[in-house]
DNA sequence: CTACGAGTTGAAGTTCACTTGAGGTCAAGG
DNA sequence: CCTTGACCTCAAGTGAACTTCAACTCGTAG
């Protein structure tokens, strides 16, 4: 196995290292093999981290992140993993019907269909509901 | 046309009151009636705030949402919006992908299928590419 | 009239996910 | 030997998106 430093691993994945440094604090990567101090990774470490930005990129927090992570590494997952996880799938279903509405909506506008359809309403329309898109943190107070 | 307080509108879409003056300031919302000082709005601005908040779940930042915004209400788009709006697609796309694997991935592990998948790259290998899941900001320096 | 609740403002504070800076180490090349 | 470049650590700084705070104003109910 090609072992990388840390510069290396960030050009792979178009990180920083100082990103990759924050992940290995935060829990999210296991401390490498260390050579007169430097970290070398090997290969694994570059899935490790597709996995990472991609959870990310699909609404888990770092936290959550080094929760999924840790649950993929225990069989059979701990019930408390599988209620993230079940949780996490509708979030994941919920997010894809979204951005596939809001592709759609942007292509009909660059095809110069749809006239004033913000105003008409129609891309809330097309979409679930209001009350499901939004769906963050708690009331005033 | 019911007219509703900021408070109304807050809890109807799930937001505190202060995030709807901070959409407002940010040029987000167009400034509403006033009665005595205080802000009136009509039902319109829940369909606004969802697609606000719908743009955001799917990556949008607060600066590219008064873009596309204003970009909705002008015929025809001009090219700032358009190559806004072919960019975001892409992205759009790339977030269904990911999005999509993601949730395969929590709904195999939750069936005891694919042991191990993580160690072994399985989850990574159902991926698109490594590279194409890391792709936010520039190298070091 | 006074109290209450909902609203107003501007400024400062918070959280998250990193980034940047200062000061230092180490191995290889000239 | 000295420099260069990549790396190290720890602390502090940053940007985005809000939230919270303090001090104030209304309209209405008792």
């Amino acid at each position: 196995m090609r072992a990388m430093g840390i510069g290396e691993v960030a050009k792979r994945v178009a990180l920083r290292p100082s990103a990759i440094r924050y992940y290995e604090k935060a829990g999210l990567l296991p401390a490498p093999d260390r050579v007169s101090g430097r970290r070398r990774y090997g290969e694994a470490v570059l899935e490790r981290l597709a996995i990472i930005r991609f959870a990310q990129r699909v609404g888990f927090r770092i936290a959550e992140i080094k929760l999924l992570l840790d649950g993929f590494a225990v069989r059979p997952p701990p019930e408390r993993w599988r209620r993230m996880a079940r949780q996490k799938m509708a979030e994941a279903n919920l997010l894809i019907r979204e951005a596939t509405t809001m592709r759609d909506l942007l292509r009909r506008t660059l095809r110069h269909k749809c006239p004033k359809l913000v105003e008409r309403g129609a891309a809330v329309a097309s979409c679930p509901r209001a009350a499901a898109v939004a769906k963050r943190r708690a009331p005033d107070r």
